[in-house]
DNA sequence: AGTGCCGGGGA
DNA sequence: TCCCCGGCACT
């Protein structure tokens, strides 16, 4: 479907489809992701750069129609000269452009403008939806690639899309057509903002999982999921230094054929050699589900801070260490036999230590009860297990108590959010409990009251008089 | 029931 | 800010 789509795209000789991007070129149409390869191999660059599917600036505009014109002059399959001019003039044009071509200005200049494209989108509340993307090529194009720092957790877009990362590689099920078409319907719209930025080095992402993203993104319209099969199939680029890991056999077919063998065309030049350089995986998605179902509906304000040193066992039980487990540890996109860990994984982590960092002060280090009540006690040790770790103060009461647990290793022993919800409900709630402890102990020794007696309260402090605690005579 | 005092409200 | 008081916790 999605090739059937692709060409018919690609072979459109007129004006492409108007999208709110500008007309697009006619590579883009093909397949979005096809024409995201594309850029890619023409640049050739090292670099890795991510375009999440944003617009423009001219420049790259015009850098790609070169790199289409180039293209099509390749492209075995020309059709009429008379098309391929046209599409010259109107769009883009296929040729493809020698990778030395681009000048590393115009290299940097990709960067920060996919940067600024990341910047924006991360600010985006539709990049947290689930369907987002995240490449989980990432981990070829991300270790092998120092410039992927727009796309680097760090920001906050980047956590949400990582952890999104399993959506795409959920539905991903070669097998089922249904999805990659849908994905397929909006890739025109899409594409050209991709390849606006595009320049991107190879494999920072995966065409199919953008292009998901860019849907979900740019229509909101959700994407049709499977999550029902706890195994899910992947196919991994097989080509040296890449692991880029796909979701659909068309995408990853694609990807080697734009980026590793330098083939624009989609379907249309395949020649069925980049089925040699992809091997089908098998992930088990639920642990992916699970930690998106965890992650997802806490904002990233709420997570906890993971320990660094993420637990060895892959699934820790909830009640335990939830967060620290979150992140599996040894995801490597590059790795597909780790059971069933996935690039999500991976890049989940490096998203929780970043929110944890906001987060910090709940880890700060254990205060004392002040007042020295059983209740108090009692009342850490019941209802605030869980919140050992963390301590807050309470300011309600005059004098600020701040709750402990008494032990402590941070180790979170519930998920965050629960945790969560027990410290909103413990602050939300007011004093009962805390009164006890935050309440003055009565004074044992004389009051005004007691001493002048009712009758004499002129005598009494002006505290007395006025029902506040003695100033006269404190304990 | 008496006492101490917090929290709140009126002037 | 001063003053008063309702109300609660504690004795």
């Amino acid at each position: 479907m999605n090739r059937v789509c692709a060409l018919r795209f690609c072979r459109v000789p007129g004006p492409s489809p108007p999208s709110a991007f500008g007309a697009p070129p006619c590579g883009a149409f093909r397949t979005p992701s096809g024409v995201f390869a594309l850029r890619n191999s023409s640049n050739g660059a090292p670099e890795s750069q991510k375009v999440e599917g944003v617009s423009l600036s001219p420049e790259t505009v015009e850098e790609q129609r070169g790199v289409d014109g180039k293209r099509v002059g390749r492209d075995p399959d020309a059709r009429s000269v008379s098309l391929l001019e046209q599409k010259r003039k109107v769009v883009s044009s296929s040729i493809d452009v020698p990778h030395a071509r681009r000048s590393e200005e115009e290299v940097d200049m990709d960067k920060v403008t996919a940067a600024m494209v990341l910047t924006s989108l991360s600010t985006s509340p539709l990049v947290r939806s689930p369907p987002v993307k995240v490449s989980e090529g990432l981990s070829g194009s991300w270790k092998d690639n120092g410039s992927t720092g727009p796309f680097t957790p760090s920001s906050n877009s980047s956590s949400g899309g990582y952890w999104s990362w399993s959506a795409p590689s959920d539905q991903s099920n070669p097998s089922t057509p249904s999805p990659p078409l849908s994905a397929d319907s909006f890739k025109p719209f899409r594409v050209p903002s991709l390849g606006g930025v595009g320049s991107g080095p190879a494999g920072l992402e995966d065409p199919s999982l953008e292009e998901q993203d860019g849907s979900s993104l740019l229509f909101d319209e959700p994407i049709p999921r499977k999550r029902k099969n706890s195994m899910k199939v992947m196919f991994k680029c097989l080509w040296k230094n890449c692991g880029k890991v796909l979701s659909t056999a068309a995408g990853i077919q694609r990807h080697i054929r734009t980026i590793h063998l330098g083939r624009n065309c989609d379907s249309d030049c395949s020649d069925g050699e980049e089925d040699f350089y992809y091997t089908e995986i098998k992930l088990n998605t639920d642990s992916v589900a699970e930690g998106l179902s965890s992650l997802s509906p806490v904002s990233p304000s709420v997570l906890s801070p993971p320990p660094p040193p993420p637990p060895p066992s892959p699934l820790p039980s909830l009640t335990q260490l939830s967060d620290s487990h979150r992140p599996p540890p040894s995801t490597d996109s590059k790795e597909p036999h780790a059971g069933g860990t996935t690039p999500l994984s991976r890049s989940a982590p490096s998203a929780l230590y970043l929110i944890h960092t906001d987060h910090a002060y709940q880890a700060t280090a254990p205060v004392s009860i002040p007042s020295s009540s059983s209740n108090s006690t009692s009342l850490a040790s019941t209802s605030f297990t869980p919140t050992n770790s963390s301590s807050f103060s309470i300011s309600w009461q005059s004098p600020p108590v701040t709750f402990t647990g008494n032990t402590v290793s941070p180790s979170k022993s519930q998920g965050f959010g629960e945790q969560r919800s027990q410290t909103i409900a413990v602050l939300s709630s007011p004093p009962r409990a805390t009164t006890a402890l935050s309440r003055k102990v009565r004074g044992e020794g004389k009051k005004c009251r007691k001493v002048y007696g009712m009758e004499n309260r002129d005598m009494w402090c002006t505290a007395c008089r006025w029902k506040k605690a003695c100033q006269r005579f404190t304990d």
